[in-house]
DNA sequence: ATTTTCAAT
């Protein structure tokens, strides 16, 4: 059993898992699934089960099997929010455009990830550009991501104490999205036929690759890098508020007792 | 390629 529900992650299991220096030969996913209202519905983490199953199958299970016990009303909208040490490889992607096309346009997705896995991998990428065009928020973690990450799912009281060499890395992951976004994947064709027979999800990718696939009917994806400055520009970046600032609402929401 | 990568020693 490798998921743990409504459990605090340790300062020790997140450091191991969100630095971007360390060889981690496992994976860590934080999720949270909210409701129009606080406070969170369903929240927890998960690993790698080794060998058998990757930590978003098992967050994806217990998902589903949440949404499943507890019928959607027709105006019901979810917001599930994961924080994950590794990108998603194709077969998560594949499994996580699933989840979200049976539930149409009841869930909204946010994916924010500390690190690439295999970033040169053709199928990582193209799996991640896929589920970016199906809707799904895709953001490499920076700064405030993981002091936001750290404040819900291991100590609100305790402030992160990020290692030195973090925030470069978040720039360079940054740039590197932005890359993919961007990159034409001009050689697909040829691809698809190297890799006809093979036991790989060649239609996920075949069929999502041609356009007309936009899942949901407002743009939900994540702005490029030039809309991205323009919006900056317009709003400031949120910060999580002190503890000892937060009013009654937001504290409840974060799931935090009272004093 | 800055970039090993959801273990195995």
């Amino acid at each position: 059993m490798t998921i743990f529900i409504r459990r605090f992650l340790s300062e020790e299991e997140f450091d191991d898992n969100f630095n971007t220096v360390d060889l981690v030969k496992k994976t860590l996913v934080c999720f949270s699934l909210e409701d129009k209202k606080p406070p969170w519905k369903l929240w927890g983490y998960a690993y790698n089960d080794p060998k058998v199953e990757h930590a978003e199958t098992i967050v994806l299970r217990e998902l589903k099997k949440y949404l499943g016990s507890n019928p959607t009303k027709k105006d019901s909208q979810y917001k599930i929010t994961l924080y994950a040490s590794y990108s998603p490889c194709l077969t998560c992607c594949e499994e996580i455009y699933k989840f979200l096309n049976n539930n149409n346009e009841k869930v909204i997705m946010k994916l924010n990830i500390s690190r690439f896995y295999n970033f040169h991998d053709y199928d990582n990428k193209i799996s991640l550009k896929i589920l970016r065009k199906y809707g799904v928020q895709i953001k490499m973690m920076d700064l405030e991501d993981y002091k936001a990450c750290f404040y819900l799912f291991v100590d609100p009281n305790v402030e992160l104490q990020p290692r030195e060499e973090l925030d470069v890395q978040c720039q360079r992951n940054e740039i590197d999205l932005d890359r993919l976004w961007s990159e034409e994947f001009q050689v697909f064709e040829d691809y698809l036929l190297r890799r006809k027979g093979q036991n790989s999800a060649i239609s996920f990718i075949s069929e999502h690759l041609s356009p007309g696939h936009d899942r949901l009917q407002k743009d939900l994806t994540t702005p490029k890098k030039d809309e991205q400055e323009t919006a900056s520009q317009a709003k400031t970046p949120v910060k999580l508020p002190q503890i000892k600032d937060m009013d009654r609402k937001e504290r409840f929401k974060r799931k935090l007792p009272f004093d």
